[in-house]
DNA sequence: CTGCATCCTATAGGATACTG
DNA sequence: CAGTATCCTATAGGATGCAG
């Protein structure tokens, strides 16, 4: 067989390897968005629509459905007319917790320090 | 003034804000499996083409560019024949490892559970 | 060795209109 | 209301070849 030859340490093609798979999950630039809102409560389409201001029906319902396929939303429906649905934040879910908070307090810590190097986006949301 | 309507909790729309300012800087495929390699020692253009296994010059030196431009990254250039260049991580970088360490828990602990809706993407790099 | 230039593709994401 | 269908663009990222 073919001894394919590694680089690096160990652990650090390990640490690599579970930031990536981390990161497939989250991946989107709403993924993360999304759970935040719902960590507040549970939200209807609509109410996600204009709290996510910039999203388009379609990408959210897409970002959606990912998110309900990894388990982190719920989405429950009912028979009203017209139909109404609620998506709601799962208990795994808070097993991102850490990572946003870390993002969160990185990004509140060194907004200014931040190079925009693509476009000229606002600095806050 | 038009009085433009917000829709969710200051405190949300405020982390969402941080959130995708760290998102920003830490974006693309390679940004932190680079920083991660870097954190173990100062490495050369090829030395880090090898170790990120899969990665092309373009994207390498694009990559370690826009990690330069956040001070995340050193370039150090030897007047050898030829030439040699060392990249090496900043103090300031270890402000990130929170975010690295969050990220690789989680996909330590959720490997198996992540739904890999796109591709057939191996599970470990 | 380092890394740019060129060309290329896939895909994320947006705009708009429409439906059960 | 809660989406889907269609079309479209920008861009990330890859392949390859060449240059200082």
């Amino acid at each position: 067989m073919a001894e394919e030859k590694k680089y690096g340490s160990e652990t650090c093609r390990s640490a690599m390897g579970s930031v990536k798979d981390a990161l497939y999950v989250l991946s989107g630039k709403w993924k993360l968005p999304l759970i935040i809102a719902l960590r507040e409560g549970p939200r209807r389409f609509n109410e996600l629509q204009k709290e996510l201001v910039d999203i388009t029906p379609k990408v959210l319902s897409k970002e959606l459905r990912e998110l309900e396929l990894n388990e982190f939303v719920v989405r429950k429906v009912f028979n009203t007319v017209p139909v109404t649905v609620i998506y709601e934040i799962t208990p795994y879910s808070a097993s991102v917790n850490p990572i946003i908070e870390a993002l969160k307090e990185w990004g509140e810590q060194h907004r200014e320090r931040i190079v925009r190097h693509r476009k000229n986006e606002p600095v806050t949301v």
